[in-house]
DNA sequence: GTGTTATAGTTTAAATATAAAGGAATTATA
DNA sequence: TATAATTCCTTTATATTTAAACTATAACAC
């Protein structure tokens, strides 16, 4: 191999990397759409995922950090600025005290109810380049590709160290 | 169409949505996979992002945040951070003075050579659970997918909003 | 029951991201 | 050339993220 070549093999040109630089590329570009939809309802993306997880009885917060796959220290703040929009409330869990249950309030539920249709036709939309079976296509690749990533696959790890 | 069956059209079910949904949480795995090797490197996921892009002759950083779909004003931290770690300088260009062009140290450089290869090693092996066709095809839906984000689509926002 | 361990959530500090504003230098235009 | 508009970068304030330490509660072992 030569040393022209060599270059463009260490550094991209595999299958694997052009599609996850493309992955983090429509990642980042979906996210700056969302944002710009959010801004006008004055709600951050955490914010609106929040909501989302959120119910009228209450959900625990390390189940929505799970659902978010971040950390419970991450949706503290989070839920403070929701609490104080009004959008939900803290309420201790009876059966566990060490829970908190976030709930959804009557205005949280009304603001979802206002936002979250025209986001799903948003991200719709935006996806229009694909065809219906493209887009069926693409979502079973992402599906088994997730799949794969839950177990971090411990082998073959020495190989490459 | 049944209240039951209702409930799901507004809320997921739709492929787009479900693929939009794999594609974020794919992006999370693979960040916390990157964030936890280059820990050892004591380098985060941004700083490594600009190591990749700056050259030894220098790089002007509104290039780099171009390239990162990100702000300028991101940056200005981040590569002070790189600077104090040795990795990078910042020089003025020459040709315009409000420029300044980011350049790759030789540790930097050295720093590159070494965590890069095992890098790339790493995403290729985590996307092990596709076939080489699949990836390919992955990679082809991405790639049709991110053109058309390009183009916002400013037909039909009225008839959504 | 007592001690150990695990879990739920918060707090803190450091790094990053977003939005807005500002300074310096360049370019466009009259 | 004088002025306006633009570009490049930084700074500021606020929001978020990560990692680590901490509190309170629960579950478990003996």
């Amino acid at each position: 191999m030569s040393v022209i070549t060599d270059r463009s093999t260490s550094d991209q040109a595999s299958p694997e990397l052009e599609a996850y630089a493309l992955l983090r590329q429509i990642n980042s570009m979906m996210e700056m759409y969302n944002r710009y939809d959010l801004r006008s309802e004055d709600l951050t993306i955490p914010q609106f995922m929040i909501l989302n997880y959120a119910t009228a009885e209450g959900v625990p917060l390390s189940e929505i950090s799970m659902r978010m796959l971040c950390d419970n220290s991450n949706l503290t703040g989070i839920v403070d600025r929701l609490i104080s929009k009004g959008f939900v409330e803290r309420r201790p869990d009876p059966q566990d005290r060490r829970v908190s249950l976030i709930c959804l309030t009557g205005a949280g539920a009304d603001k979802l109810r206002r936002i979250k249709p025209r986001h799903h036709a948003h991200v719709r939309r935006r996806m229009r380049s694909l065809s219906q079976d493209q887009v069926s296509e693409l979502r079973n690749l992402l599906q088994q590709l997730f799949q794969g990533l839950q177990i971090p696959a411990v082998d073959d790890e020495s190989r490459e160290a």
